[in-house]
DNA sequence: TTTTGATTAAAACATGCGTTTAAATCAATA
DNA sequence: TATTGATTTAAACGCATGTTTTAATCAAAA
């Protein structure tokens, strides 16, 4: 009667979509069910359907609700005028964070990475207003870095980049099985960051190295 | 009645296996079906049941028999006293082969990164009879290009290199979209392993510098 | 207080799934 | 040829799913 009410007062139709965030995240939306989602929600079953239509609409409402939520978190790393080195290092510091720190809305980024490997109608979207604005960031820093490259090397240098990273989340279940190294990543992130870039760092400018010495 | 038999004569229980590494590794174990399995190798539906008790059996039967397969194929990269250089090289090239080429049961390997990702029960065995073995070899490659650095950092390279690899598997969807230049991997699979290789062996021996420097 | 529209609840529906059953078919043997 | 055991087939079973239905409940307006 006095507070607490905090969750109860939210309105259903909102804890559906966190709910659904999670369940859609965890397990892809062929996996996830709807009653595991209105249960985690505290919703009756049909809940899905009065408010959304149907799972399929959920799932895009979820999504297009972890975009805008996206939004209001920095993003884009930093001022043009800062050294790229600096650029990449606090590209990838923000793009591991994300991946594999357990905060709130974790999800967001976890149903992005599913995406990429199982897309729905929804990856085009997705794909217009999130990855390819990250990934021209990307570009431009390596673009710095490398000097006078092929568009192609640029390319296949943010795609290495990003596939160290994504590498953490996606091969997950066999690293920790593989190495007790990778047992807790969660709380080497700094380290994993580091890595990736000093890694990448010196691949870049082999790169670099490589294009030139064919110029002249 | 002359010949065209061969498939005919195929044991039920051979195309059974040979559809189910097909659509296991195309959908996942869930969500794969025992009527499309069925469906493809021409069988009925209780053939799964007849021939290997459930679902669930015929997956590990796959892995098994994908396993031994996987042993008739050239593996662990050349004789170990060519220089690290060359076998690093050849490592990624064969991996990215394998992972990106469409070839004769191009399953099993995608059915490796499924299970890395999504695992089941298989992965344990998965671990020891295949992707342990050949870590092995890779980080004992990095190790002999490295010089002395500490195991930690042996294990983050390997998994850089391997990162950049499984990339062009886990994220090939959105790769697709993101760029034109991924549009067609399998037929690049050797500019991409060139890529790789001399991305990484700059990445390594940057790692080398680091600590050698820190020894001193 | 009564009424009204929005929301929730319980139950049922249709569909696709893995699995089982029981009969039909086949291939080899006696 | 007749018999027997292995294999295949068609049909059905039980269960979980997404969705729909119909009634109950709630909150605000009349």
């Amino acid at each position: 009667m006095i507070a607490m009410e905090d969750d109860i007062l939210n309105d259903t139709r909102q804890r559906l979509l966190d709910a659904a965030g999670e369940v859609f995240a965890d397990r892809g939306f062929e996996q996830a069910t709807v009653r595991e989602i209105c249960r985690k929600a505290g919703a009756n079953v049909a809940a899905v359907n009065y408010h959304f239509g149907n799972k399929r609409k959920l799932y895009t409402a979820v999504f297009d609700y972890s975009q805008t939520w996206a939004d209001n978190r920095i993003d884009l790393p930093a001022a043009t005028d800062a050294p790229a080195e600096d650029r990449l290092r606090e590209f990838v510091r923000q793009f591991l964070r994300r991946l594999l720190d357990p905060g709130r809305p974790s999800w967001h980024d976890r149903l992005m990475a599913r995406e990429m490997s199982e897309p729905t109608e929804a990856l085009k979207t997705l794909v217009d207003d999130e990855i390819r604005p990250r990934l021209t960031v990307l570009q431009e820093i390596v673009r710095e870095l490398a000097g006078e490259i092929p568009p192609r090397v640029v390319a296949k240098c943010a795609a290495s980049v990003v596939g160290q990273m994504l590498h953490y989340h996606f091969a997950r279940p066999v690293l920790k099985l593989v190495s007790p190294i990778f047992a807790d990543l969660e709380e080497h992130v700094e380290e994993l960051a580091d890595h990736v870039t000093r890694f990448s760092l010196s691949g870049i400018s082999a790169m670099s190295d490589r294009y030139r010495k064919d110029r002249l």
